[in-house]
DNA sequence: CTGTATCCATTCGGATACTG
DNA sequence: CAGTATCCGAATGGATACAG
């Protein structure tokens, strides 16, 4: 998914359109990687950038450090960064708006679930039938 | 938003790979004009392509059918035909999966609500101790 | 009315090299 | 370690013309 949403609801809602409340919230996690970083600071608490390369499997700094600017533009995400003596250390958290799409995203993981495995039981039973 | 979820949640399921239950559910309605069909189909009932066009206000045809056919490939979606004499009528709805991300929805709609209100707010706020 | 086919502009994400 | 800059290919959505 790209991010159509995000550009498309900051167009209306800057032309003073805000029928777009649910487009305004999928447009929060609608980055390709979005969801899997909010999941990863969900579950795996605060993080660094390295830590989040690694655990995202794949991806490019570009794109991290693109989604990570979105998330913190929309006040979803934090950045902090500490400096002790001559090192600098990074990292992202939820913010508490953040921490409100907590029940969102464990709603989208649970449907998804339940989904896929009304589907694997379908083929199961469509193999059996053949 | 667009698809890129759809598509590299497809490869990672034909892959094996289940680790994405909730892009998976974010696939569903990651279309840029998804979510507002399914509102319009929640909200009106059943739609002819016509009636779709209009109320989704500037999509074009290539595009509105493109989207219903992946809803109907992800059984969102149903699409009837019934012929009377030589006329045709085509009716889209949801089907019994589809109805189940109604909750879905109306979270997403209802946090996007409070979120924007809260914004609104914020802008007075700051408007007021310029 | 309900689409399909084609062409085009934009955007998004990936790879790689470079910087502090 | 934490990015930024540049170049590139793929995918999406829009406009328009055509078809059953």
């Amino acid at each position: 998914m790209s991010d159509a949403f995000r550009t498309t609801v900051q167009k209306k809602l800057s032309n003073g359109d805000f029928d777009c409340t649910k487009e305004f919230t999928v447009s929060m996690f609608s980055g390709k990687h979005k969801l899997m970083i909010l999941w990863i600071l969900i579950n795996d608490g605060d993080q660094g950038f390295a830590a989040l390369m690694n655990k995202l499997n794949g991806v490019s700094k570009k794109v991290l450090s693109n989604q990570l600017k979105e998330l913190i533009d929309d006040q979803i995400v934090n950045k902090s960064e500490t400096i002790t003596g001559n090192t600098k250390r990074t990292a992202y958290s939820l913010t508490e708006i953040g921490l409100t799409l907590v029940p969102i995203i464990n709603m989208l993981n649970d449907w998804g679930k339940d989904r896929l495995a009304q589907v694997e039981i379908t083929q199961k039973f469509n193999q059996v039938n053949q």
